[in-house]
DNA sequence: AAGTGTGAAGCTGTTCACAGCA
DNA sequence: TGCTGTGAACAGCTTCACACTT
């Protein structure tokens, strides 16, 4: 999710919606392997099964970026994996740097999505001196002192924060100092960043924790269910091993108590 | 309303909105830390500080949990704690297995703020034979063949995949079929399950693209125009052919260029 | 006085359904 | 005929503003 504040002010609009925006990477994805199966054409109920969307709303964000469709046949696949890359920006070349080579950090390094879209790891970045110089993916991790001289040498705009969360405020403070403006963050905080740069926030332990909500529905509903669609796959033998969320009364305790959370 | 007395709707609706589900964990983050420095009340305007929301989204969310709050006061910083974490599940052991221990695998299972929230990693899986027994965080690395038996024996119902993208929906499938509800996907890939399981899906490589957009964009409004073509390839003539492309952004780099993309 | 809880208004995003074009 | 492109209806989310409570 974006924090930063941004973006025009309504008005002037030659805006694609964020949602929108939000889909064309899958679009594109979809559309690669199309590409390399050789495929000419496809229509939108097609593509749309393989990017997992309904075909309407890939209608309709496609209808913002112009009429690149011919009514009777489809898209071609070509010619829109390339407007749909240029209107993402990935005809053009983007140095990122990765801060922080923890664990995250490295499988980040390794990760084979960044490269093979326009994004090209400029440098890793760590602050422990016992890292420096040490080769992850096959680049020489770089101390943080040189934090600065590498984003302005480099001219990156794009900075991924994979630190702890006690130090990812501080770092990227020193990325939008030296000039970031894009940053995606990894790291379980909320960042505060000056009007004008965009923070994207990917956090793991959020993810499972949503998944953990409707799970606990489910749990609670067994008993209602009763269909099941014929291609669904048995219905499971075991679910009694775990506690089956027991009727959460909710009589609404007086006060604080069972706090068993912790920090993260 | 949610009166928070009864978890039953009359009807089979939703209850809380999608959005306020997905921003529950933020909160408890924020609640989290401020217990640790044992303060007793927030108001919604500090805790939606602290969480990155503005603080009239905060109560509105909070007011599909309940009234926790006192007017005139705050909120009840243990109760809050304890009231969201009981609704998003989290007061009981949510057993998890991660699927593909590759670098990011292994990252995740490094994870902290999985174990600290009611998660626990019940075993690293991987169709490695030479990862077998390797021990990762503490756990010695299963093999697939181990799988089902895996998730009966310990009644997981939340599984995460950090397998290559090839892998993914094999590995998705035998979830599934094993009794897995919930899947937290990292493969970029669009997995297909059957009715009543849930995914939620972590695509780096996406929200850097979504990144590249808006810094594209940014760049192009310092100066009306005026793009510098980093590296514009050349384009499909057969694509530039057959549209009328008409509107917007025509000129451009003349012609595009096509690939440079590849699968991930 | 301070701050929650919430109708109502306003937006954004999704779905429908069909006109229009190849 | 087949499929795109899109106005219009609909649904969900956010913001406003203020009545109400402590």
């Amino acid at each position: 999710m974006a924090t930063g504040r941004t973006h025009r002010p309504a008005t002037r609009s030659r805006g694609i919606p964020e949602a929108t925006v939000a889909r064309l990477p899958l679009y594109l994805r979809a559309l690669t392997a199309l590409s390399e199966r050789s495929v000419p054409t496809v229509s939108s109920e097609e593509l749309a099964t393989a990017a997992g969307v309904n075909s309407a709303k890939l209608r309709k964000d496609f209808s913002y970026l112009g009429s690149y469709g011919t009514r009777g046949v489809g898209y071609d696949v070509e010619y829109l994996v390339y407007q749909i890359s240029r209107e993402l920006g990935l005809t053009q070349d983007w140095p990122v740097v990765i801060v922080g080579i923890g664990n995250l950090g490295a499988a980040l390094a390794n990760y084979g999505g960044f490269a093979s879209r326009g994004f090209r790891v400029a440098a890793l970045i760590d602050a422990d001196p016992a890292m420096a110089g040490k080769p992850v993916a096959g680049l020489p991790v770089r101390h943080t002192d040189e934090l600065e001289s590498i984003i302005t040498d480099n001219g990156v705009s794009i900075g991924v924060i994979a630190t702890p969360a006690g130090a990812a405020q501080q770092v990227c403070d020193r990325l939008v100092a030296a000039g970031v403006t894009s940053i995606l963050n990894f790291a379980p905080t909320v960042l505060s960043v000056p009007e004008g740069v965009d923070v994207r926030k990917v956090d793991l332990s959020i993810e499972l924790q949503i998944l953990a909500f409707h799970e606990q529905r489910k749990a609670g509903e067994e008993t209602t269910s009763a269909q099941e669609p014929a291609a669904a796959v048995q219905p499971r033998s075991s679910a009694a091993a775990r506690t089956p969320a027991a009727g959460r009364a909710a009589g609404k305790g007086p006060d604080g108590d069972v706090p068993a959370v912790m920090p993260a």
